[in-house]
DNA sequence: ATGAAAGCGCTAACAC
DNA sequence: GTGTTAGCGCTTTCAT
């Protein structure tokens, strides 16, 4: 990457490195002449500034990290492009980083941003973290955190997600008044505060209304389709549940391949509803009655009151929850 | 973000900056015992490299860039997955920038990698963008590229793609195989090489075929999905198509939706097959039959074959064009 | 085997 | 209004 620094434009206008680095900051004590010979040159030259002299300089780095637990996901897709789009706009650069919920490659994620590689952190935990204490030290450092979606209760900062708990019950509630007896739940492995509040609105739910409760009507799934599939085929034989909550996508559609092979009808036989922001909800065979997270304005959110942060614009992060709501679409799988 | 940095490190050990730098990458001329104090109180202190500092200093940022037209949208999602997996394996860091189809922004976004921000850059074009200049720039600048999905063939570098021109000869056969005497097909609008090849294909195997080939058989599609529907219930109503080719997922999705609108019953009345990576494809009512690119890997490919030249362990990018097979899975909606 | 010093490209305090 | 200078944290050549 041979370029144009600001040196050889100082050359090239007989002018000193401070001068051309003023003008081109549209600094007040340059004269409007000398700006404009210096910006003339510059857009002439493609001249773009170093960004690692000048984050080395700044320590600055106009640059944002989010860290998320997986990405063949359609909510972390519209959450990366809600938080894309604000960091174009504010002239911020986005680094990427998967954990593929492993709690080490976490951890070792987060030592790479412990010297100013970044100006602010906007993270979804691995369902296999239990321990905090890698973006506690990021957070001493001066690290600007906000958690989305997976977040972590204790920690001390902004926190966007939706209101899990509520929408659960809500689901569970729906499921009941649509005629289920036995209501089982497929639920995110790990104690992920958001597997938490999704278990416990549907627990609640089931009190409520007076149904069945037990431990066996609720799978906890894992990360791995195939396991999740045996476990959740086991339930349906030995429990033969006629509702189904699922806490994400992909159980939905691991339920909709058991009830395939057990020969059940959705939803007739089992009623199913489930967690997801697939587009194409509408068009599964039967069409999926879901809770659907606003997924890109979670994004949006996270990205904007972070990067409001780091431009001091707003007070530095508090240890806010914002909640967003969800909104429940009865699709076919739930009919009567 | 107060951390440790290297001039520390050197006053707690009465040792250099440069000794202590050495030590830490292991260099030959450093003691043992030198070394191995060095190492630890590095790690005790969580001393991490400033990454500013070193890319300045050594030209080199260990990150690529990588810029794509969307990321609602299976195939990026999972290229984008490989690519990140390759990265992090090789301690690489991914900054991402979506271009939303939009030329300007392209080419704004490729003026921010001008000064050495990135080693290297994936890149998959937006469908608006004819002129290349803003990249034959970074390549000039000697910024490594290689293209990915959505190539630019003129440019003299390495290409990763699928084999569409025979994936969409062998679709649109499909159709004719599975009875259909009026194939329509939904295209990629401007004038990407992916949607050439695509619809070279498609009338490449009408023509075999002796088919009835229109220009008003082919709907040019935009960016918008409101417009689409509304191209492709006109193009159904005049022509009464009983075959689609759709060149993307989202195109057979508004398909569906029209046929819905004109009560028209898929496979019965109309026939479809689409280039698709939705993992749940099986399970759309109809099933869709897809042809479906290998976009983790071929994510894999791009960033292996980019990082490996950025490590010289080959030789530099040559014009080559790498190219994968995509597999055609027969699904209910093109059954006879 | 260790250290001194220059410099990557930029910014900002301070001089003139 | 413009220039001089120091220094961000690191790597690397060259001396010792």
């Amino acid at each position: 990457m041979e370029s144009v620094n600001i040196k050889k434009l100082a050359q090239l206008l007989n002018l000193s490195i401070a001068t051309v680095s003023k003008a081109l900051r549209d600094s007040y004590d340059i004269s409007k002449e000398t700006k404009e010979k210096v910006v003339a040159l510059a857009k002439e030259l493609n001249y773009q500034p170093n960004p690692h002299a000048s984050s080395l300089r700044k320590h600055k780095s106009k640059t944002i990290a989010v860290i998320i637990p997986e990405i063949a996901n359609n909510y972390f897709t519209l959450a990366i492009n809600g938080i894309e789009t604000v960091a174009q706009e504010k002239g911020y650069h986005v680094l990427i980083y998967i954990t593929h919920e492993d709690y080490q490659k976490e951890v070792s994620l987060a030592k790479d941003l412990y010297n100013g590689r970044v100006d602010g952190l906007l993270i979804s935990v691995s369902g296999a973290t239990t321990d905090y204490t890698h973006l506690q030290q990021l957070q001493q450092m001066g690290l600007p955190i906000v958690f989305f979606d997976r977040v972590c209760e204790e920690f001390d900062t902004l926190k966007v997600t939706t209101d899990d708990y509520e929408s659960s019950y809500l689901a569970t509630q729906h499921l009941i008044e649509q005629g289920c007896k036995k209501v089982a739940h497929l639920a995110i492995s790990g104690n992920l505060s958001i597997g938490n509040k999704r278990k416990r609105g549907y627990l609640q739910a089931l009190a409520d209304h007076q149904m069945p409760v037990s431990e066996s009507l609720i799978v906890e799934c894992t990360n791995d389709d195939e396991i999740d599939g045996e476990l959740i085929r086991e339930m349906f034989i030995r429990e033969k549940p006629d509702g189904i909550f699922a806490a994400v996508e992909r159980y939905a559609m691991a339920s909709y391949e058991v009830c395939g092979l057990l020969n059940l009808q959705i939803p007739r036989d089992v009623k199913v509803i489930s967690f997801s922001n697939l587009r194409i909800a509408a068009f599964l065979n039967p069409s999926l009655s879901t809770i659907t997270q606003p997924a890109f304005d979670i994004g949006k959110e996270a990205a904007s009151r972070l990067l409001n942060t780091l431009e001091k614009k707003n007070a530095p992060l508090t240890n806010e929850n914002i909640i967003f709501k969800s909104s429940l679409i009865q699709r076919t799988s739930t009919a009567k």
